[in-house]
DNA sequence: CTCGATCCCTGGACGC
DNA sequence: TGCGTCCAGGGATCGA
């Protein structure tokens, strides 16, 4: 499941392995997951991969214009890549065969194909220029990791929701996924069902700091692998080992023993301890009143 | 504004 | 062994 540290070390990777190469051609799969294939199709080809960034959970590549087009001054042209659950992108030889699931192929100038694979296609595609380019990556929120306390501390207590929902909403923080979400709530001993208006500035600055040097250290261990992630050279990242709370349901806590416990949150499984992490004074309990006595048979 | 529900999709886990 | 069923999960969308 790549989130920002997954998707931070296969942008490096690919920066290494593909910037300044040149698009040949391009071969379409299936194209479900791609916003306007007949535009990759026709965009791609003839333009060099001038960088490889991440923006969020996104990859950019942003893209030379083509040699042919002189004035038109088409700028900032970039292939923005979701990988979903299951997407990976990474360069092979064209001799190599295309493994199961591969829906895009992008023949480079070297030889080698930037090949797109995905089982589930949750992933997405979409090739956009100029001012679409711009409007696209304005609808995200801060990059947890250039943000400052100020900024972030503005954006978890000015929306009225649960802090789990915050960390997750893409608008709020560009790049934070279910895994960082929990991992940084453990470490900053917060309850995922809290109210993020509602968190003391001391709890906010915790917060801050351990998703910080939680992102930092996942990328340092190129990301966590739980299922099947990978990546650019086919190696799965390391920083799985050190979770403490996701996926962890019924093991102990690593601060107090305390069984790891599992709630649905935001619509996501979300792996908390239950005694380091204190439910909300009448959080969970006003809401389950609320709904039973509207409900009346 | 915020919420939950639903859908997308496939592979893996599980039960029989 | 093999089949069916359930589930995970990021994000879009819709109705409450």
């Amino acid at each position: 499941m790549p989130e920002l540290p997954e998707v931070e070390t296969v942008a490096r990777g690919l920066q290494r392995q593909i910037a300044g190469r040149r698009i040949l051609s391009v071969m379409l799969g299936k194209t479900d997951f791609i916003d306007n294939p007949e535009e990759i199709a026709r965009e791609l080809p003839g333009r060099a991969i001038r960088e490889v960034a991440r923006y969020g959970k996104f990859l950019l590549l942003r893209l030379a214009r083509k040699q042919d087009v002189v004035e038109g001054a088409e700028r900032d042209a970039a292939l923005l890549v979701h990988l979903g659950m299951t997407g990976m992108l990474s360069p092979q030889p064209a001799s190599e065969p295309h493994a199961k699931h591969t829906h895009v192929v992008a023949l480079l100038d070297d030889g080698r194909e930037l090949r797109y694979t995905d089982p589930r296609r949750f992933g997405r595609m979409a090739f956009l220029a100029g001012e679409r380019l711009k409007e696209e990556l304005r609808r995200f929120g801060a990059d947890p990791l250039e943000a400052g306390l100020e900024e972030f501390t503005a954006r978890i207590c000015g929306k009225r929701a649960r802090i789990k929902a915050l960390l997750l909403d893409q608008q709020v923080l560009r790049g934070v996924g279910n895994i960082y979400a929990d991992e940084s709530l453990w470490k900053a001993k917060i309850h995922p069902m809290r109210m993020g208006a509602k968190l003391r500035q001391e709890q906010v600055k915790k917060l801050y700091r351990a998703l910080q040097e939680i992102l930092r250290r996942a990328i340092v261990m190129r990301g966590s692998s739980i299922a099947d992630f990978l990546d650019v050279e086919g190696q799965p990242g390391e920083y799985q080992r050190h979770h403490r709370a996701y996926g962890r349901e019924g093991k102990p806590c690593f601060r107090c023993k305390t069984r790891i416990k599992r709630v649905i949150v935001a619509g996501r499984s979300s792996y908390f301890c239950p005694q380091c992490q204190r439910v909300p004074r009448g959080g969970k309990g006003r809401v389950r009143r609320k709904q039973e006595a509207g409900k009346n048979v």
